[in-house]
RNA sequence: CGGGGCGUAGCUCAGUCUGGUAGAGCGCUACGUUUGGGACGUAGAAGUCGCAGGUUCGAAUCCUGUCGCCCCGACCA
């Protein structure tokens, strides 16, 4: 991408609307587009965030056995009828209707339409377990919409559900979810814990959220100091063999949000090992037995014969959210620090004197060198506005190519999370960059 | 939904109390000088003053209504 064709409008000033770090940043590199309360347009920088957020997510559901579907986010109030939902739900749920008068919804969640789906072709115990997940906007009218795409009204999230046979099979597939959601988040650079959660207007009597530790988290959190040194990448998991040392080496520790929590069994932790902070959740996992599925009329046949009613979960992760959430974890004063997995670019290359023909043809090797993975900020900006948009935006690498460095053959490279500097040849700093 | 605040140029805001030619900085355009951490000068473009109605010779300013947005609280991926 080129920064002189490019859409990628950055402010200088922060907009007055703004009042936590992501969302501030989020306006000022370009990345989204406030349209009304809570709803926001994807400029390209975002899209492309969103995009690899959406994609390391989409993996590691697939790894776990979870298989892609895509609903629509319009739904027939009659299916929410059938669960009880539609009065429940109150206003948090969008209610339209259309030419006809039918009354209709924006969806807020999807558990009645995937029952709905899943009953019309499930027809025998061989047909479980399924797990299907799909990623799409869902919209949830919230009394006060704030933080940016943090709280947003409108928002992307991925949810996935569960259908087994027996309680057994249920828990097996909680406990893939629960894996899948730990590696997802470590891949993003996250350090996710798992807590015991209220299970609210979804029903059900076992739940997990994940929450990452940030200053502006919407909930209290407290936690043993070991689960955040655990190492969740370490080893790939077998998700058809025994989940269960890694899930209870979670949930043997203490973890929980205020609203769960416990003084008695938090004295038990060691005063060293206590550590409070403040998190925000970005996924959230939900065993509800036969809710959706007995009330909705969901049944196969059993071995032998007999009717049985599937046990469901649902597991989701809010994509719109965790970009916000990632910056939250990832910033400075000057701007975003994008982990290497999910940065809308791996490197930015700088040229500090457009023009100069032998800065000119540096540029263009380093630039070609990593097809759709680089800016090349060729604008005719002075350097001091290129150094300020390239920390703004991120970048994990910096590639500065000025007419001294260029006439040496060399590259100044610049980790933009830890702001070390080293002087490379051009060879040296495009193998650096792809390390 | 209760409380508070704000809508004036792309952005940040002044002007409203006390009605009288619509302003500044940043950004944008052109030219010149600059050129390794958000340069300087000169010239220029850019606004139905959120919308509707009213009062008035005259409304960004006063009145009524309405819409939108932000912040604080009770609720939540």
């Amino acid at each position: 991408m080129r920064l002189s064709r490019a859409f990628l409008p950055t402010l200088k000033e922060t907009p007055t609307e703004a009042q936590i770090a992501s969302h501030r940043l989020m306006l000022r590199a370009g990345m989204v587009r406030q349209t009304a309360a809570g709803i926001y347009a994807w400029l390209p920088l975002g899209l492309r965030v969103l995009q690899k957020v959406s994609a390391i997510v989409r993996e590691e559901q697939d790894a776990a056995g979870a298989q892609e579907i895509l609903m629509p986010t319009i739904q027939s109030a009659e299916l929410w009828r059938e669960s009880g939902r539609y009065d429940d739900y109150g206003k948090e749920m969008l209610r339209i209707k259309d030419r006809h008068d039918r009354e209709m919804l924006f969806g807020p969640t999807n558990e009645e339409m995937v029952t709905d789906i899943f009953k019309t072709y499930a027809r025998s115990y061989r047909d479980l377990p399924r797990n299907i997940y799909h990623i799409q906007w869902k919209f949830r009218d919230e009394i006060r919409p704030r933080f940016g795409v943090m709280r947003g009204r409108e928002f992307l999230m991925k949810d996935a559900y569960s259908f087994d046979i027996d309680y057994d099979g249920a828990q097996k597939s909680y406990k893939q979810m629960f894996v899948a959601y730990l590696r997802t988040f470590a891949r993003m650079g996250l350090k996710a814990i798992p807590m015991q959660a209220d299970t609210g207007p979804i029903g059900g009597n076992l739940s997990h959220e994940f929450l990452i530790l940030a200053e502006t988290g919407e909930s209290g959190v407290f936690l043993h100091k070991d689960l955040l040194e655990f190492d969740v990448l370490g080893s790939a998991p077998d998700y058809e063999g025994d989940l269960s040392p890694t899930v209870d080496f979670w949930t043997s520790r203490y973890a929980a949000t205020d609203e769960k929590h416990d003084e008695a069994a938090w004295a038990q932790v060691p005063a060293d090992k206590q550590v409070s902070a403040r998190g925000i959740e970005i996924g959230h996992i939900f065993y509800f037995g036969t809710k959706y599925s007995a009330a909705m009329g969901l049944k196969v046949s059993g071995p032998d014969g007999t009717m049985i009613t599937p046990e469901m979960g649902s597991y989701g992760i809010g994509v719109s959210r965790l970009v916000g959430a990632i910056i939250e974890a990832n910033h400075d004063e000057a701007g975003i620090k994008w982990p290497d997995a999910v940065a809308p670019f791996r490197v930015a290359v700088l040229n500090l004197k457009q023009g100069d023909a032998a800065c000119d043809a540096m540029c263009q090797q380093l630039y070609d060198a990593f097809p759709d993975d680089a800016v090349y900020d060729d604008r005719g900006e002075r350097a001091g506005v290129k150094f300020n948009d390239a920390d703004l935006m991120g970048y994990p690498w910096q590639a500065v190519v000025g007419p001294r460095g260029a006439a040496a053959g060399k590259v100044e490279l610049k980790r933009r999370a830890t702001g070390e500097k080293v002087e490379l040849s051009l060879e040296d700093a495009i193998a650096r960059i792809r390390a």
